[in-house]
DNA sequence: CTAAGAGTCAACTGTTTTAGTAGGGTAATA
DNA sequence: TATTACCCTACTAAAACAGTTGACTCTTAG
């Protein structure tokens, strides 16, 4: 089942990078293909995708870049992800979203396994709908703070 | 995220089937092929792959087939989509049976995503290793009755 | 007003996965 | 010993993934 792209992964740190710099102008699509590891034409595709969905603007010349167009904790991991891969569901018939009748099963009402995949569908989407950029910048922020602690600590011992 | 490829869907449909003449001999791979819609080599690739597993077993010869090795209530969905689809996790860094680490996120101790990804996959797994294939045919069972009794009644209105 | 900075875009390419097909081999039973 | 039925390898067409290429256009500073 290992589901996210590279594509999406890419998708997420640039936006978590834009994220940690939201209110202080734009950043550069080539600083952040450098700082995230990314492939900068390959970046550029993914920018401009998020750009026609309204997540990011930009800006051109001198002093350009992109930049997040809302604030990071009004951005759900949930909405990147549908932008990039498409349905969270792991069935086109499961979908809340983006319902499309499955070829595979007959008798659509009775598709045990679209039953069930709806389940999954819908705790994959409480967690994912509810966790937004912020979040999980903080989220890293706490884990490194921790792990720099213990570090930190095992030098005493 | 669409990730249940149709090999995984005939595999399930072809154990749903499995699962309702448990106990009462082997079924042949030509009857469950038409049954369930599924062109007969693909299904004896898969039947085979199951074998290997453990999941099934075959007898040759007249009379033959194939059955579930264990009650239909022992199977669980997780188990099967395992086989089939590998882990359960969006990334097979966030996987719990088959942890991989990820190329892609350089420190892996404090990746955002992957953290997320795998409250997703706790998720995923707490409702598919709890969901068996005995399960799932009274689910669909009950459906069906429901189905039925709604178009009986509208008769009436 | 023009040069440099920076994003825009279409088209192409190599690799991997998916969803099969073809065709013969092997074991069990009547 | 013939028939039934599973076993196995190898091949292939099409789609998806992960990029690359190269030319283009807009913006701003000087």
């Amino acid at each position: 089942m290992t589901s996210l792209s590279k594509k999406t992964q890419y998708t997420l740190r640039a936006l978590y990078a834009l994220a940690r710099t939201y209110g202080q102008g734009p950043t550069l699509i080539a600083k952040l293909a450098e700082e995230e590891s990314i492939p900068q034409p390959f970046l550029e595709a993914i920018l401009l995708n998020l750009k026609r969905e309204g997540l990011v603007e930009s800006k051109k010349g001198k002093g350009g870049g992109y930049a997040l167009t809302s604030p990071p904790g009004e951005v759900t991991l949930g909405q990147v992800i549908r932008l990039v891969e498409g349905p969270l569901a792991p069935l086109p018939c499961a979908s809340e979203t983006k319902y499309r009748r499955c070829e595979e099963c007959l008798e659509d009402r009775t598709c045990g396994t679209k039953m069930i995949m709806r389940q999954v569908r819908d705790a994959t989407a409480a967690i994912l709908d509810h966790t937004t950029l912020a979040q999980v910048c903080d989220l890293i922020d706490e884990t490194s703070a921790k792990l720099h602690a213990n570090d930190t600590f095992m030098y005493y011992i």
